[in-house]
DNA sequence: TCATTTGATGAAGGATTCTTCAGGTTTGGA
DNA sequence: TCCAAACCTGAAGAATCCTTCATCAAATGA
């Protein structure tokens, strides 16, 4: 594996005036920028700063190096997917199996969807930058908030295990990827979602019909 | 996206003596060594050379470039995977249902953990290097296999389209790397082949149920 | 045996890249 | 108005990295 942990991450400087904020915020968006434009391999500090409008040193200001970039792009978004997959687990509570399953596989679709350009950009550094840490770490909580849904419902006899809905959300993860890298039309999409949710629907409602 | 197919991808030499042959093995071989211990971004065609045991001159006359090297390594894995998962189809052929799915995954699994080391290796390149592309290219062969499969089996009044397929096998190789990448225990694997199998079957029998 | 082809070497050129820092500009409040 | 804090700049040092090529070693077969 390689050496993860051992750089710092966090920034280096919080904002404080006005101006500065909209600079973090350019250097963030010029970063997925560049990575959709050029690629991980040429992503080039120089080139987000350039492409942002700012020179290199401000970006040296608030990231202490390259890959706590990257890394706290990907965190964020994560961070947001994984906020709303929670929400809409703790809003189906309590309803039938099939709902829950709808609702939770929509938002995350949704929550995809509605930065499709940073979801694409992201897959081509989760690789490096620690990122297979952070996507079990935020999996983690989608998986958390999944399971504790699923005990409210008041359909299901036998609630599935860790494992069962870890399979089930890497599934789905990986065909919402498949798809997004595939830059996928508006009907597409809509289509690929009614499929999502009969895909888990079906899974779901396979493993907890009888004891495992 | 970053540009893609400008660069020599061809083999600079072909082996012709014994020699060759095992140099080119190790060098391939040494490729996966360095992805996995060093990262993608620590990979240089002299740390794959010096791993391998010989010199980067001699990389250099079977790759033309670093790119072309990491695209053969990938290119291999994956159509190995592909051509068992096409072996697994046709073999299955005209039986019902549920076991063409099983022998599906059950191939395509063990293909996968067959060499485990290198799949975990390849998803830390299969963002650059033209990997997307032909990701698609290989996937679409299973595609192809599993679909004319499918046109064979008994008891399936609809036979789902090529979106239903595709939907079905992105799933089924995330829910894979997810499970590649934590490192499994033997006993993992098994349980995660059976519930692939089962989120595989129930999702077709659901979607091959009615005319979409 | 020996000439020809094949294979291997690794120092060095040329190009990028990451990161720093000394010095300048802007902002906000006293 | 004026000063201290916040912010920005970009040339340049230090470290890699990719790739080539002139040269040497091994194998082949006639």
């Amino acid at each position: 594996m390689p050496d993860e942990g051992l750089i710092a991450f966090e920034p280096r400087k919080t904002p404080v005036q006005a101006r500065s904020t909209v600079t973090v915020e350019a250097i963030s968006e010029a970063t997925i920028q560049v990575l959709l434009s050029q690629g991980a391999e040429r992503l080039t500090t120089t080139r987000v700063a350039e492409r942002a409008g700012v020179s290199v040193g401000t970006l040296y200001q608030y990231y202490p190096n390259k890959r706590s970039l990257l890394f706290a792009v990907l965190e964020r978004h994560m961070n947001d997917v994984a906020t709303k997959v929670e929400a809409a687990c703790e809003s189906a509570c309590h309803k039938p199996l099939a709902e829950m399953i709808r609702e939770m596989v929509e938002a995350f679709v949704d929550a995809k969807m509605e930065r499709a350009d940073i979801s694409v950009a992201l897959y081509r550094v989760a690789g490096d930058v620690g990122g297979t840490a952070l996507v079990r770490r935020v999996a983690q909580r989608s998986r958390k908030a999944v399971g504790e849904m699923l005990q409210t419902a008041p359909d299901v006899k036998y609630p599935p295990d860790k494992f069962i809905v870890d399979l089930m959300l890497s599934a789905m993860a990986g065909a919402m990827r498949s798809l997004l890298e595939a830059g996928p039309s508006p009907a597409t999409v809509r289509k690929s979602r009614e499929q999502l949710v009969l895909l888990c629907g079906s899974y779901l409602a396979a493993a907890t019909a009888k004891r495992v």
